[in-house]
DNA sequence: TGACTATATGTCTATATCGACATATACTAT
DNA sequence: ATAGTATATGTCGATATAGACATATAGTCA
């Protein structure tokens, strides 16, 4: 089976974000925050809009000088289903999946920052154990001490995402 | 030009570390914290290491059960060669190249922070700047709420990391 | 003893993705 | 005028990667 696609899943939380984005914004729009979690190029855009329009999640608009696609209902369907699939640990498509909510109160965002939660502290525990189990004395520190570095960072790092996610759930409330 | 490739010395560096591995102890490996930041399947691993031998990067020692791989002086100098390229925004191989650097004292150590460093800096002035034109009012936050989540938690990771960076590179001098 | 799982290595195929190449218009600075 | 850059879209080939399929041995549990 081949390696499950993302890039139609970004390209109609792009544009549903915005209202409508031609292919060449679209390209433009991963300069910005959502190429932290995604990148595509233009050649890979082009094509697979014009599949998605196939498919019936875009239709499309044509004023002379661009093309620009807007979500159908049965595309705004597909993304929430997406959305609301269950993250897991290894796909790592919380901030993305977050960046394409825009409703503060969208039952989707208090969804996603819970599992996020559990992920985390699971996480956090694991590498906690990791930290006790590979780094039992001070020669095993000096020894891998890159390795200590990144994994004494990845806890606090987890630390930090665990607070910051429980205080915006508690906002959410 | 085909994409700058990872993999090599990803193993070259797992191999570095830990002495001597077999194909089937890195594929586990993967499983460990450098999981985190790369990944690869032993369907690539095993031809990688083949054509790694033949270039001359590693030597193997078959015991009968398995075949270990270890390093030569030309992939010790190569996997030092590649620590030392600069750091660029775009590929984030701050952490995985951190791995590899066992030795506190190695000036590769200093080196890789410094540049993360300033990588960093420049991210959050950047962050910063697009915080303000992008969220200048009440409306624009609560009309793309998932959007000022994680443009707002990018900055305060920003924050954290820098502030790791500089005391790590305090303790080093 | 037989089923199951882990270890161990290998090949083959499908496809996701990038970078190169191509083309055309519009704007802009010299 | 004209060279250069930004906008805008498209196709094609190379390759990196995952997952399927294959095989063999060693250990373990019932």
């Amino acid at each position: 089976m081949p390696k499950r696609r993302i890039l139609p899943y970004v390209l109609l939380g792009l544009i549903n974000n915005k209202g409508k984005l031609s292919g060449y914004q679209i390209s433009q729009e991963f300069k910005n925050e959502v190429g932290e979690f995604w990148h595509a190029s233009h050649s890979q855009i082009y094509p697979e809009l014009a599949r998605m329009k196939t498919d019936g999640w875009l239709e499309d608009e044509d004023d002379g000088k661009s093309t620009y696609y807007l979500i159908t209902k049965l595309g705004q369907s597909t993304l929430r289903a997406w959305l609301a699939e269950p993250l897991n640990d290894d796909d790592n498509l919380f901030s993305l999946k977050l960046y394409f909510i825009r409703d503060q109160r969208d039952p989707l965002m208090e969804h996603l920052l819970t599992q996020e939660l559990a992920i985390n502290q699971d996480k956090y525990a694991h590498l906690q154990k990791r930290l006790e189990t590979v780094f039992f004395d001070e020669q095993q520190i000096s020894e891998n001490y890159g390795h200590y570095l990144i994994l004494t960072r990845a806890i606090e790092r987890e630390k930090n995402h665990i607070a910051w996610l429980q205080n915006n759930l508690k906002r959410l409330v």
